[in-house]
DNA sequence: CTAAGCGGGACATAATACGTCTCAGTTAGG
DNA sequence: CCTAACTGAGACGTATTATGTCCCGCTTAG
């Protein structure tokens, strides 16, 4: 027996294609609000007239209210929202994609939402918030929370929501330096996060260049010394990952590291470690904090990436075979497809 | 959480219109095929236009097809109809009704179709559909059938079709002659159900007037007295349900018996017995075949009756407390209902 | 042989969707 | 304090679609 999805499919096709569009228009509208009309429209890449259209519709059902400063969802429009997220990653076929996905990566769970972040930035927000939700259904009090830099962490940071259940819960950079610019160091999006969050944070202070002896005497300082267990024994982990290349050119690497990478064929970067495609380290930026061994002593590991162009990253890395959860977009979903089962 | 369908509600609110639209054309067309627009449009009471419209988009998804003598559904129209009906029940609230039902008259199942054989006769045929499709849940093999006559029973037969766990059936009439017309009589309504199934059938030729002494040589008869043996062994039982009035006149009884009916208060007929509305037998027609107390030894009884007018008589003779599954239209479901509840 | 029923084509009209522009009010940033 | 950018709302002519109402050539049952 089929489901009525696709039962529906069908027999009213017309009306699930609009049924996705007034989808689109509230989910945009969540991330982007409260906005106008004519934004909104070049958002969805829709005239301003058909996206009119159904703002009047939405507003009639009381899922969306207008306002001055431009519209908002309703509580009610929340709400639908939300439940209607599972139907619709039905519909566009999103669940099958998982499933599939699950199976070619040898993975727990994978999670994919609409679109591409290459292309739509705003997709990155929606990997963000679909993190936020997986994590949320772990128990969470009093545990510590590992996270890593970069843009993709940014937009899970930004979703991040306080919750109850997240009382004692303590965020930490997984690893100290590693050259980024600082809105996206793993130091700014841990404190972000935490306050979203509204628990605590603690910050590891590294410098970026270290001689030997410095290194030695810092690790050795007993607050850091202390923060490195707490970091060294996190349960949950929540990483991006990187193209190799692009990562070790956005740090400023040296050229003799980049020259490494190059001749090593590295091809994904994850919390400052280089692997090439048989998910191999190849290259590792020395810095404290979290290492590989210690992830498989973690409960939980999150790697949220997405992109197509971060593809043949996100296939490298997980087959480094660590039991991660991958948060990912339809775009690098596609071309993971593409590139292991053909 | 919602149903999807509540959800679609709030995001599409007309699209469970066009679904019922869709799907009653479907299911006309079934009953009707092979036939045109105009007399379908006429049948659903609809426009030629409109019907036209939705004919052409079901025929491009591939689930209907034209030819000059008509349309007819594709299988794969047939397979989505099939699927549609529990899903259609639900939405229509039929569901409900069915739950409410089965509680208020106390039998184990309620089947109701949508309509009311009332005002459109074709409903009858659907009861028909509904009842074979009861009927093929149970193990039927080498199974005697008794059937009675009436023209909803006639609809029961022209929906009956072939399967392969019918071999060895045998279809008998319930009851000897009962003065109906030669089309509603259990005999031709038995042979037509046998031929549809492709199963083996036995008619009981009973004159209508006959005197005490012909009666009793009659059932002595060795064609007779074996066929009798089989009737009242009969494991499934289908049967109809007629107002008491109504059934008097077109068996053109004496009218004696017509004042009997009248001043005992009947209201229910069905094979031949007479029920006031308590359930309790005021007549009976004095002929060979079934008697009610045959009944309880059956495994399965089937009673199939619709139209609003239909409901006190119903009502009644479900008081017998015969374990009836009942199939019904949503005329007299309704009826039913208001009458008992309220 | 004929009358009724079939699908398909056609067309004017009504209803709806859409693109485009205007306007007055609000707000954030200089 | 001012202005530039953004807001919702209104308006209006034009496509596009839906609908009612024909007609035509064909097949088929009676």
């Amino acid at each position: 027996m089929r489901s009525l999805l696709s039962l529906q499919q069908k027999l009213l096709p017309d009306m699930l294609e609009v049924m996705n569009k007034r989808y689109r228009v509230l989910r945009q509208l969540r991330l982007m609000q409260p906005i106008g009309r004519r934004s909104l429209a070049n958002s969805l890449d829709i005239t301003e007239r058909v996206l009119r259209s159904e703002v009047t519709f939405l507003k009639d059902q009381g899922l969306l209210e207008m306002s001055i400063q431009g519209m908002h969802l309703t509580e009610e429009g929340e709400q639908l929202l939300m439940e209607l997220e599972p139907v619709m990653n039905e519909v566009s076929g999103l669940d099958n994609l998982e499933e599939r996905l699950k199976e070619a990566l040898n993975i727990p769970e994978v999670f994919i939402v609409p679109g591409d972040s290459d292309d739509t930035p705003w997709v990155k927000k929606e990997m963000g918030r679909a993190a936020v939700g997986r994590l949320k259904k772990f128990q969470l009090t009093r545990r510590v929370i590992a996270v890593t830099g970069g843009t993709t962490l940014a937009g899970v940071a930004d979703m991040m929501i306080p919750s109850s259940d997240m009382e004692g819960t303590l965020f930490v950079p997984a690893r100290g330096g590693l050259g980024e610019q600082v809105e996206n160091q793993a130091n700014t999006i841990c404190a972000k996060m935490a306050r979203k969050a509204h628990t605590d944070y603690r910050l590891l202070h590294v410098p970026d260049q270290l001689s030997e002896e410095a290194y030695q005497s810092l690790i050795e300082e007993p607050g850091v010394k202390d923060l490195l267990g707490i970091i060294k024994s996190a349960g949950i982990v929540i990483h991006g990952i990187g193209e190799a290349k692009t990562m070790a050119q956005r740090r400023k690497s040296t050229l003799d590291v980049i020259d490494k990478i190059e001749q090593e064929h590295a091809v994904a970067e994850a919390f400052g470690y280089y692997f090439n495609q048989s998910g191999e380290v190849v290259h590792k930026v020395k810095t404290i904090g979290l290492q590989l061994e210690d992830l498989e002593r973690s409960e939980l590991v999150i790697a949220v990436a997405g992109g197509r162009s971060k593809a043949k990253a996100i296939e490298a890395y997980l087959k480094t075979g660590i039991q991660s959860i991958l948060v990912t977009d339809e775009g690098a979903a596609k071309a993971l497809l593409e590139g292991t089962s053909l």
